[in-house]
DNA sequence: TCTAAAGTGTAATAGAATAACGTCCCCATG
DNA sequence: CATGGGGACGTTATTCTATTACACTTTAGA
C-alpha cells in the first residue's frame, strides 16, 4: 500500500505552498531561470489548493485582490514558463492548471482527479508508462508525450457518503 | 506484433468510411436510437480522415458546403449523441473529435496521435487500462474514466525523414 | 553606460462550448 | 382521425479559453 496523498485528506496546506514556493526557488537558481513576481505569484495562485485552477480564476485574482493590470497573455506566459520548467501541469480534460508535487526532475505524471471534491492526485508510476511506452512499441509509435487523466472519486469522497 | 492500424499507413479510406456508417445504422436500429441525416452526416465528417476534427471545422463544411444553416449547437448536439452512444470519441488534448473504430461495444480507447501527420491511433489494451485500475486501488480511488492521450510520430512519418 | 534580450502591458481577435428559448415534426394514445 | 407530448433542430446571445501583434520596461551582460 502507499502512502495516501495529502491531495484528498486534511491537512495543512499552508505547508504545501511553502515547500512549492520553496522548491520552485531552488530548482530556478540552480538553473538560472528567473522566477519574477508575477511568475511566483501565479505558481502560488495554482498552489492555492490541490484543485485544478483554470487561467481565468488566477486572471481575477491578479486583477480584482492583486489590483494589477492584467489581460490573458500576462497569464499566459506565466503559465507558459511555469508549465515549461514542470513547475506545474496542465489538465487538458479541464482546461486547468495544477501546481507539481515533486519539480526536481522533467516528468509528466498521471492524475487522479476527484469530480466530487475535484482535487487531483498525482502519480507518477511507471507500471502506466511502461505500458503505453510497450503499446506504443508494439505500433512502431515515437511516445513524446503521455496524457494519463483517471476522473472518479477520491477514497475521501467515497466514504463521505 | 500487431497488426499495423489502417490510420497510419496508405489504404482506401472510402472503405472506412463506409463500414463506420454501415455500423452506426446497425448499432442505432439495434437499440432504437434515431441516426437521423444531420448525426450521420456529422459522423461521416468526422470520418472523413483518421485526423481529430473541431467541431467548428464541422460547422464549416455544414454551412459552406451542404448549405445548411448550422450554428455551434447544431454541431455539439449531433456530437454529444455520438459520444454518449460511443460512435465518436473526443480528444481532450485537442479539442477535436475522432471516428470510433469498434463502437459496437462501450468503451474508452487509448489514442495514439501523430504531431506529424496528426492521424489518431486508438488502441484498447488492457495492460494499460489495468495498470490505471491498479494504481487507482492502492489510492482508494474509483475510477469512472480514462482518458490517455499520447503525442508523438507515427511509423509513417519516421521513416519519412 | 549601453545594448540586446527577456519580461510585461495592452488591445484585439480567434477558437471552443453552452444557455435559453422557440419551432417543427414524429408518432403513440385515446 | 385528432391531439398532445417529447425529441430534434434553429436561432441568438453569451461565456470561457487561448493567441496574435505590437509597445514599453526591466534586466543582465558586454
Amino acid at each position: 500500500m502507499t502512502i495516501p496523498p495529502l491531495a484528498c485528506q486534511p491537512h495543512d496546506h499552508r505547508h504545501c505552498i511553502e515547500q512549492a514556493l520553496a522548491e520552485a526557488e531552488t530548482l530556478c537558481a540552480r538553473q538560472g531561470l528567473r522566477l519574477t513576481a508575477l511568475r511566483r505569484r501565479v505558481l502560488e495562485l495554482v498552489w492555492q489548493s490541490h484543485k485544478p485552477l483554470g487561467a481565468y480564476d488566477i486572471l481575477a485574482v491578479l486583477s480584482e485582490q492583486d489590483g494589477r493590470r492584467a489581460a490573458p497573455p500576462t497569464v499566459y506566459r506565466a503559465l507558459d514558463f511555469l508549465l515549461e520548467h514542470g513547475l506545474v501541469h496542465r489538465i487538458a480534460s479541464l482546461n486547468a492548471f495544477v501546481g507539481c508535487d515533486h519539480p526536481a526532475h522533467a516528468h509528466q505524471g498521471q492524475f487522479f482527479i476527484c469530480r466530487q471534491c475535484h482535487a487531483a492526485i498525482e502519480l507518477e508510476r511507471s507500471a502506466i508508462s511502461d505500458s503505453i511506452l510497450d503499446s506504443a512499441r508494439g505500433l512502431g509509435f515515437r511516445v513524446e508525450g503521455q496524457t494519463v487523466e483517471v476522473v472518479g472519486l477520491c477514497a475521501r469522497c467515497q466514504d463521505a457518503r
